[in-house]
RNA sequence: GGAGAGAUGGCAGAGCGGUCGAAUGCGGCGGUCUUGAAAACCGUUGACUGUUACAGGUCCGGGGGUUCGAAUCCCUCUCUCUCCGCCA
């Protein structure tokens, strides 16, 4: 969320960065800085009757070791006057304080003065674009065609064994999947990324630290018995690893990779869209995180594209890359480029990572923070993207790779996958 | 799952219900000394909130309670360790 004092140093501008968002209602950062000041009253009330009580309770300590009964016992008789008042306080502030944070977790953050204006998916703008042209034989047919035809995925048996969107793949298929981990944990890792390997639950904690919780709460799975939910993402525990921290200067960048699988509900999804592999229950995915210094996060954002870009082009499959507009853009985000890879069969585009810089907003909530050269401690930015989600990379590798006699698998993967072609 | 022990500052580790935000050691930072470094010595060193600044307030795993006053007593939750059982 953000800080309190960027809308109170910045009001004005804060709301026209929020327009770009089409976030309307702007009257709560007025309301929010409102909530602020009477919370401030409310606190400085408190500490004030309360430091009469905390010298009070000193005095009377003196005095019992001098055996003054009287006097203390009078000064105990004005502590319970002035506690007496403070009760309600503490209720008020309570009150104050849950409104204020309600009223916070509520605004989005801010764009970067860098997000295009815009509402829909047609307002995002494409940034690079790759050669597109692909030769499909007379007999091409979509992934899922293909996944059946060379025994690479079973859609039908995740349906007996779990339900629709839990696919399992078998043969070359699992060797395929296995084989792109392995390739992305090895390409990132050789940029600088630490690879860790995460827990596939969090707690709430980790969930509300990144922003998870409270406002998507619907779209994770819940374990009600130990109150864990499954990972949408692993940018969740490996952000977490950073909850509750303060950074030296020097510990800059820090740069973390991790593979995981990712569960998600996707309440709400329906038709062309989750045919096939294109929108899944559980996926796996490789993710880049980076913590960066607030001077070096657009530097660290820079970096991360053309990371994901090289990417793309060593597996040699045609993309796009967009700079999401204001009304495209996730909640928590304040820059996101979106990767999108060329389907070949389906004919259509398919987004295959979603490279974001969070500012401080998810730092503030996390708690990350470093100390400054002055000593002073101040929020981190926190930056992710995925590096790459699979499920959508092998659909375009099967159908843009197909031929007559098998799909081809770009030089890069040969080496991982041990074979040039799936037969 | 059963029995027991524990949770204190970056780490280690003291702490009688009152002057304890907390001894001491290590580490960190600054300085003296040195050509430089080490050693030694001196000083300094938690977070949050708040104020122009000071003051003030809060925090000794989380939550609640007793008390004029709690790191210290009570309840509860969580986590860690040891032993037993079970187990990939």
């Amino acid at each position: 969320m953000l800080q309190v004092s960027i809308l109170r140093n910045d009001t004005e501008n804060v709301k026209k960065r929020l327009a770009v968002k089409h976030f309307k209602q702007t009257e709560l950062v007025d309301s929010i800085i409102a909530l602020d000041d009477e919370r401030k009253k409310l606190q400085a009330e408190f500490d004030n009757t309360q430091s009469k009580v905390n010298a009070a309770s000193k005095e009377i300590g003196k005095l019992m070791a001098q055996a003054q009964k009287e006097a203390a016992e009078a000064l105990k008789a004005d502590v319970a006057n002035w506690k007496s008042s403070l009760e309600p306080l503490k209720e008020q502030m309570a009150k104050v304080e849950k409104e204020l944070n309600d009223s916070l977790v509520q605004l989005p953050n801010l764009p970067s003065t860098q997000v295009p204006e815009g509402k829909t998916p047609e307002d995002n703008v494409v940034v690079r674009q790759s050669d597109v042209a692909v030769n499909l034989p007379e007999t091409a047919v979509p992934h899922w065609d293909l996944a059946k035809k060379y025994n690479l995925i079973d859609f039908e048996l995740g349906n007996k064994i779990t339900g629709s969107g839990f696919p399992v793949y078998t043969g070359n298929g699992a060797r395929l999947q296995r084989a792109l981990i392995q390739y992305f944990l090895d390409f990132n890792t050789e940029a600088g990324y630490k690879e860790v390997l995460p827990p596939f639950m969090v707690n709430a904690a980790s969930a509300y630290a990144t922003g998870q919780l409270p406002d998507k709460e619907g779209q994770m799975y819940y374990m009600p018995e130990d109150d864990f939910y499954m990972i949408p993402t692993s940018e969740v525990p490996v952000t977490n690893i950073y909850r509750d921290t303060i950074l030296k200067e020097d510990e800059f960048p820090v740069k973390m990779t991790a593979y995981s699988p990712c569960f998600r509900r996707e309440a709400g999804s329906y038709g062309k869209d989750v045919r096939g592999l294109n929108r899944l229950h559980q996926f796996e995915k490789v993710e880049i995180v980076q913590i960066a210094h607030p001077d070096k996060s657009y530097e660290a954002l820079d970096e991360m594209v053309l990371h994901v870009e090289r990417l793309l082009q060593a597996l040699e499959l045609p993309y796009r890359i967009l700079r999401l507009c204001g009304g495209d853009m996730s909640f928590t985000s304040a820059i996101t480029y979106d990767f999108e890879v060329y389907s070949a069969a389906q004919e259509r585009w398919l987004e295959v990572s979603s490279v974001s810089n969070f500012e401080s907003y998810q730092a503030n909530r996390l708690k990350c923070r470093f100390k400054d050269e002055s000593g002073k401690t101040q929020l981190v930015h926190t930056l992710n993207g995925s590096s790459l989600a699979l499920p959508r990379i092998m659909a375009c590798l099967l159908e843009n790779n197909q031929q007559e006699n098998g799909i081809r698998l770009p030089a890069a993967l040969q080496r991982y996958f041990g074979k040039e072609m799936i037969q």
